[in-house]
DNA sequence: ATGTTTATACTGTATATACATTATTATACT
DNA sequence: AGTATAATAATGTATATACAGTATAAACAT
């Protein structure tokens, strides 16, 4: 494209219609009101899912969690840390191939047990605002995509 | 929930039937595949959709910029600040009311000229991958999505 | 005219994210 | 046994993100 030709126009409509655009702002925006239902128990939206995943899948190690979570492994070794230094998390086991087995905590199952009611219900805010079934079709859509995105 | 029935199986299947988490990691992995696409460029994926906010609305403010991409304006400060200093954005006019409008420089515009195609063939290979009409319906669900959990 | 409110941008701090690289250890091979 | 390979975790560095708070300047009220 010649740049002299450049004008705004060519640039109308490009963010709309661009899937990664759609797809950052929309979990921003979703990361912004689970963060919100989180903060009075002191966790945020991606803390609340690392701590499920953990909790889901007694002793994993941070390379089969990252491939469920779709994260990389040096993201959640950071997370995992943090958590970790909270005492919500247990790491036993080195560095070796056998690999760090992950737990919850007593007290990591504790705060658990408080925040699943407030998962439930926020869920059920937003299954109210745009219906129960466009939910759950946009969260199959946004599964398509991810895998489609991640094949290439 | 009482901590004593805690257990692994009550953490089954969350992850997946989250809109959240749902919506990072799709957020996640089409940003890793945008972010490949536009790495011969120079560029990463929310770069690209900055630039393009940018010249798409000539002399608009932070304040605007941010409402029209669903960002936090302090975040936009900063990514902007960085695409200053690398010459493809210039920002006139000072704090006060009127704002600070923000341009493409030249050299974006250029940029912004190479990268369009890369965008263009981003997306097509996408659609080719999970169907036109599916990648559609995802960015709409997408937006609808966003905005119900931007109400709350 | 002066003081208050408000809109705008910026800074401090913390989390989240990923790529490139390094350190460590288990497994495989000879 | 000893070495090479591969898997795992951790670190260095850079970007992205948002909230709380600060600085600045314009608009408004009295």
């Amino acid at each position: 494209m010649d740049v002299n030709e450049f004008n705004p126009e060519s640039l109308q409509g490009i963010a709309a219609e661009c899937p990664g655009f759609q797809a950052r702002a929309t979990a921003r925006a979703v990361t912004r009101y689970y963060n919100a239902c989180f903060k009075p128990l002191g966790l945020t939206a991606e803390q609340f899912s690392l701590l499920v995943g953990i909790g889901a899948a007694e002793g994993a190690t941070l390379v089969e969690l990252a491939a469920d979570a779709g994260v990389d492994a040096t993201t959640l070794s950071r997370n995992v840390q943090n958590l970790e230094a909270r005492g919500l998390v247990r790491a036993e086991g080195g560095r070796g191939r056998a690999g760090k087995r992950l737990n919850l905590t007593r007290s990591g199952r504790r705060l658990m047990a408080d925040a699943l009611p407030v998962w439930k219900s926020a869920k059920a805010e937003l299954s109210r605002s745009m219906g129960e079934e466009r939910l759950r079709s946009a969260i199959q859509a946004m599964a398509e995509l991810a895998r489609s995105a991640a094949l290439p």
